[in-house]
DNA sequence: TGAAGAGGCTCAGATTTCCTCACCCTAGAT
DNA sequence: ATCTAGGGTGAGGAAATCTGAGCCTCTTCA
């Protein structure tokens, strides 16, 4: 006769995740961002780990949530717990497959920037496995099983600076001599970086209030073939056209060229072991 | 057009606490037992967890698992992280609800041990809930959500000596005055404590072959129970029985008295705050 | 030598957990 | 006033998780 109830359920580790994603991150959204679940989801867990203890972990608010002082209390010792959690299995991937690298980065970046560099790769680090995940925005690396991250920003290792500057087919370069031209001509814009035309004309065209007008495109390399194709006047990034200007499929007629303050940066959760594949990808792709 | 998997899925929670476990415990039948599941459970995750990672962490052996060189290397990271995610858990739990004190005892020491002395430590403590869960073996403090763990063993703050010695109902005294008469009386066994009498047997009647015969039941208060309707001599703990001897129920006839290696001891996970309500019922329950 | 037991494996089926979807609500911003 | 961001709800379904019974292997012990 066991004396044992049917579960001796303890608190669920998935509700407790949730919980501590949303109090670090501030919100139910950006914790399911990041879980990749819906905020349903997240929003489910802490009710359900608030009612089992009968206490608030958040104050509710319009704009949003916030941590009550019994939350911003024990916050600081799961995120420790989690994140250690996360290295150790980022160590138990690395000790089972040493010889697999994973890279995340924008859909933007693995197409035009990371593709046409694996080969080379590939070749000089024979019997290592490079695999790429393409995403929106940058992984959380003490989460996430990726090795290395690829996304435009501030921190990490420097890999190549954000140079943004017009190019189009050159059949249409005739139509673009002056940067007033764009006025006339169809601006493909890439919706996660719309800002880049009004980068480009605030240092290029100062005093002029220019707004683009054009198809607009959720991923980049679509509107870097469209762009092949006649179809308009894209704001290029340097680094990520440098093949198509390279065969000549398209042309940079105006010479403004404008750096952004962001730059193409690498980085990494733990740090690399000399010697280790990870590390031999990170320097190789530092150093083209 | 987000670009995510449907689910970009972890290593999963569960089926790195199972590894964990049954790696610190060795065996997947005693991981099973620590998580509350069936062994079939265990040997699941442990297998979705090495499919997933292609490569092995354990050696099945017949009798019983072994670590890989892969499995040790990660098993103290886990180890570590879980207990400070245990921890956490304590920390919250303690947080929210400050006021109640979770033990863990033997279903024998709670119903004839804790039991008597809950109304006394109740009155002294008001606004103070405790509440005592019973198992069969002491639990990982570090995981279980309990205060407070009461059982006999070698380590802990000591609460009780065991002493132990053959008691029956007072109509039955007359027919026990040796020793030696334990061979015509009906011995009750409890099934946890089979070797008492052996243990008793050995220092009271030294060169005796004694085997006892007997009814054996698994609860110990129980057998208590039929000890005072007569129905035979049960090998007693002195402090278990303490209310039946004041009370009459039950006497001791024989004055050989053994005390065990093992005595009842009281311990915590954590070092208790003092004036913590945990730490003043653990202070009452010592000085009685 | 052979029975019993410990420990683990397997598979089907059941249960629980977890998640999504669609919708509502609120307050601040446009 | 409408839109947007952030959160809450409840139904329904998918997936993870667990159990249970039976099998296997090796060891122990009688």
């Amino acid at each position: 006769m066991p004396v044992a109830p049917p579960r001796p359920t303890d608190l669920p580790l998935t509700a407790l995740r949730a919980f501590e994603a949303a109090a670090r991150l501030g919100g139910f959204s950006a914790a399911a961002q990041e879980l990749g679940v819906t905020p349903g989801a997240v929003t489910a867990h802490v009710k359900a780990l608030e009612a089992r203890l009968a206490a608030r972990l958040f104050i509710r608010g319009p704009k949003g949530v916030e941590l009550t002082a019994l939350g911003a209390r024990v916050l600081p010792e799961f995120t420790a717990a989690f994140d250690a959690l996360g290295l150790a299995v980022h160590h138990l991937r690395a000790e089972s497959a040493p010889k697999i690298v994973h890279i995340a980065t924008l859909p933007a970046l693995a197409q035009l920037w990371l593709s046409p560099r694996l080969p080379g790769l590939r070749a000089q680090m024979p019997g290592v496995e490079i695999s790429i995940t393409a995403m929106e925005a940058p992984p959380n690396l003490k989460r996430a099983p990726y090795d290395l991250s690829l996304f435009p920003g501030r921190e990490g290792r420097l890999v190549a600076e954000e140079v943004i500057f017009p190019v189009c087919a050159p059949q249409l370069a005739a139509r673009l001599t002056r940067p007033e031209d764009l006025a006339d001509l169809p601006c493909l814009i890439d919706s996660a970086w719309a800002e880049d035309w009004q980068d480009w004309a605030a240092v290029a065209m100062p005093g002029t209030a220019f707004r683009p007008r054009g198809p607009v495109f959720s991923l980049y390399a679509l509107a870097v073939e469209e762009a092949a194709n006649g179809a308009g006047v894209l704001m290029a990034h340097g680094s990520l056209v440098a093949g198509h200007l390279a065969r000549g499929q398209l042309v940079a007629p105006l010479p403004q060229r404008v750096r952004l303050p962001t730059a193409l940066r690498l980085w990494s959760a733990r740090s690399l072991k000399p010697g280790h594949p990870a590390e031999r990808v990170a320097r190789a792709l530092r150093a083209p």
